[in-house]
DNA sequence: GTGGATGCAAACTCTTTGCACCTTG
DNA sequence: CAAGGTGCAAAGAGTTTGCATCCAC
């Protein structure tokens, strides 16, 4: 994966244009509209092999197929800065939080040695607190 | 599913006697031992009835499939107890852990409205600390 | 020009469904 | 005995792979 070929740069550029994480599906969705026959084993390829090179992070939710978005740009930070999401119950969209309660290694019974943890807030996104 | 089956309570004992979430791979391998030809077929049909009536909860980990437990019997409480759960980089089981770090809500930017959050955390198990 | 990338179709994995047979109450 | 449950096989959904063609460098 190291040609710019327009189905990777219209993948990259829907994660871009987000702000968000996305699924295969939506990915395809927006990158169409750039490459109109765009294949989802393309985008699949193309995510694997960016995810491989770290220009693109995979986001696991509990119940839910991976994700990708692109590394925010926060303050110089690089790739692999530490944040949550935001999974929204109405419209589905997950949308990141760059926060994080800390360290919860003390959570867990002794013996148990904490490496890493991950966070889900479930709710309604702005734009969906009045709805259904 | 009302009726008592030898399947139904096969699937039930190995919930209960396990202590922590099984898959539905696991759930077959266990009650395989009492019911020797059990089929995956039942058992996710099974589940299904049982998480239903809410004899069973399932758990949703980050990038897994779906597990499924037997409810904790931490004094008097039932079903839907809050909690979340440890899972072993190494040996892949899943622990369940009593404690919760509260209200995430000030985690998320303004105008999103949380109404649950799932905690996962990740690293070696007792069993686990030493190998590999 | 050539090796990597693409798109289609087929393979794979996990889960669900259709259907005939069996079992519980 | 009748309604519900079981097991097999087949169907679905999501993801990956084989292969001939295409295109970026």
């Amino acid at each position: 994966m190291k040609r710019n070929t327009r189905q990777r740069e219209a993948i990259l550029a829907s994660l871009h244009a987000s702000g968000r994480s996305l699924s295969p599906v939506e990915i395809r969705e927006e990158a169409s509209r750039d490459v109109p026959n765009l294949s989802l084993t393309t985008v699949y390829r193309q995510l694997k092999g960016l995810v491989e090179e770290a220009t693109v992070e995979t986001v696991d939710l509990p119940g839910q197929s991976t994700r990708y978005e692109a590394p925010c740009g926060v303050s110089g930070e690089s790739a692999d800065h530490h944040h949550h999401h935001f999974h929204c119950v109405h419209c589905e969209k997950v949308y990141p939080i760059h926060a994080c309660p800390g360290s919860m290694a003390q959570l867990a019974p002794k013996g148990f040695r904490v490496e890493r943890h991950d966070l889900t807030l479930h709710g309604r996104c702005p734009a969906c607190t009045g709805k259904g």
